[in-house]
DNA sequence: TTACTTATTGAAATAAACTTGCAATTAAGT
DNA sequence: ACTTAATTGCAAGTTTATTTCAATAAGTAA
């Protein structure tokens, strides 16, 4: 599946979330999206206003993320540089993954493994607790950056 | 093990790590780190600032934490809220451990289980990385805010 | 104790990420 | 095309954290 057609997907996908909702589908959304199609890590907020050079303000690109983020199209990441960063969430991609991230040089790897589900199920259930999802990262040093 | 007792284990260690190492036991530095000893979860900057009602600036304790980090006395968390919080590394505590986190009231559980160290090493080898660890977080909803 | 050296602190300024208020714009229904 | 209200852009404001630099105080040596 190539990236424009995931992408065709994605824009068929927000139009048909925000219809009926007193919601608009606008430039920058589209833009956004399409942007994000393209990009195989999760990028700033700051990286998408550089990107669409100008087409939109930063503010717009915030609020936009903030709204995709809400229609479950966008996922937000957290790298501990108090920096959000966002990817798509395609057809190929139910959205749940982690990253490797290089401490020096800040490559990022996507990791598809994950631990076994019955680890969160027994901690939610020790603590009584409901929807329990997770966040995970793993941080390291990558083969250029291990000074040998 | 009481709370004064580790503590005082705490201190001990500051001033020995601290020593020929043209670096100083400051008052900060003291109250930071016995304020840290009486806190169950990752507290904010903030929060220690204003627990310490004055006792020192803001900026110190942005400081202090930052070098008590360097010195493996203290870890940062990232509950994903663009807030660092921090903990202290105790005797009884070897630092790595995750935490459970209320979406609703942000109530947070310490929790010891972890996944199999399988799993790191084996997305090390895989990508050529080395020193790999992980950040990982729990959330979901405590059994107070579980609308029945 | 006193003097000396320099790490550390406080205060203000700065930086970076993100949010809010409001008038102007524009998408979408009629 | 007209109308309505969601959305945008711009400016200003928040929040978290860092930097600069003169004043202070910790550690050392006399």
């Amino acid at each position: 599946m190539t990236h424009s057609h995931s992408h065709e997907h994605d824009l068929i996908d927000l139009r048909a979330k925000l219809r009926g909702k007193d919601r608009r589908i606008t430039k920058p959304r589209e833009e956004i999206l399409e942007l994000l199609g393209k990009e195989d890590h999760p990028v700033t907020a700051k990286f998408i206003h550089e990107k669409l050079s100008g087409a939109c303000d930063l503010v717009t690109v915030y609020r936009s993320l903030k709204l995709l983020e809400s229609m479950s199209l966008v996922k937000r990441f957290n790298f501990g540089d108090n920096t959000a960063r966002f990817e798509l969430i395609s057809s190929t991609n139910h959205g749940h993954h982690h990253h490797l991230i290089c401490k020096v040089c800040r490559t990022v790897v996507e990791i598809d493994e994950c631990f076994d589900p019955s680890l969160e199920s027994k901690i939610a259930k020790k603590h009584g607790f409901q929807k329990v999802t997770h966040e995970l990262e793993f941080f390291g040093i990558c083969s250029s950056c291990q000074t040998t």
